[in-house]
DNA sequence: ACAAATAGTTTGAGAATCAAATTAAATTGG
DNA sequence: CCAATTTAATTTGATTCTCAAACTATTTGT
């Protein structure tokens, strides 16, 4: 195969890919009855640990005003909690909760398992090579 | 590295992946002037094709009657037209205009340059192999 | 110490989404 | 062949989400 058809299937490749990991995670979400915004927020919260509202909303793409309606009623639902900034006293830390904690880790097993699907038929070597590819272009966005 | 760690790591990577893809997804549209369910529906359809109301509900996860107020928008704006279908009258099928094309195009190419980004420093042989493992999985999904 | 910048919240309006009811067409079972 | 059922799409009313802009509190820079 040439070059150029690689590089533009490739790109057909991760999009499918996107679009497919897209539609799984908003039927999965649903399941379990949590919008699929409030999914992100606890998705990137913990992913990441608990951060800056500004870091939060720029991480999922809201404005700022927007992630403090969304945490208000995470914090209702007792899954996310706002912790105090001794160093700066205009900006709060939110994290998750220890139920928070518990629906993230429900959610990351689901990918685990999605993930060990997706790769069932690859070898071990097969696999180690592609979460090398994985992690140069992660590092690389 | 032992197998688990492998599968964790990938697992891992795979959500800071889609997670980075969605951010970049939003910031790209947003700058468009669409919103981000428009962006994915003509996306959906420039992907794969005009299609019925039903399919593309599903591909994109939301309601019927959501994809018929949505679809209605995107007529108004000319970037979708609803062609009827002779098999079966109680359907219609949805598809790009020319000018919903273009965007499309646009978007595609923004697409293929993040792509081309990602896999700078990737070898001919490397892309080719990463490729073979997209279509892997997203075959098995 | 004052001005400017930054973090977060509040608010009002508009957009997106859903579930349920509705219409129209196709399919099925008798 | 026809009535009953199923399927596809639309409409509607209520709810939720999101934004932009105004606002408060705090920090930073000069």
């Amino acid at each position: 195969m040439n070059s150029d058809k690689v590089e533009s299937g490739l790109n057909h490749a991760i999009v499918e890919f996107y679009e497919k990991l897209s539609s799984w995670e908003h039927a999965i979400v649903r399941e379990q009855g949590i919008s699929l915004s409030h999914a992100h927020t606890l998705e990137a919260l913990g992913f990441h640990g608990a951060m800056r509202m500004k870091e939060l909303a720029e991480k999922i793409g809201v404005t700022t005003g927007t992630l403090t309606v969304q945490i208000e009623k995470l914090v209702a639902a007792q899954l996310v909690e706002r912790i105090p900034n001794a160093q700066d006293r205009r900006s709060i830390l939110v994290g998750l909760t220890a139920e928070g904690q518990k629906l993230f880790q429900a959610h990351s097993d689901q990918h685990q398992a999605l993930t060990s699907e997706l790769t069932a038929d690859f070898s071990e070597e097969e696999r180690a090579l592609l979460l090398g590819f994985f992690e140069r272009m992660n590092r690389t966005f």
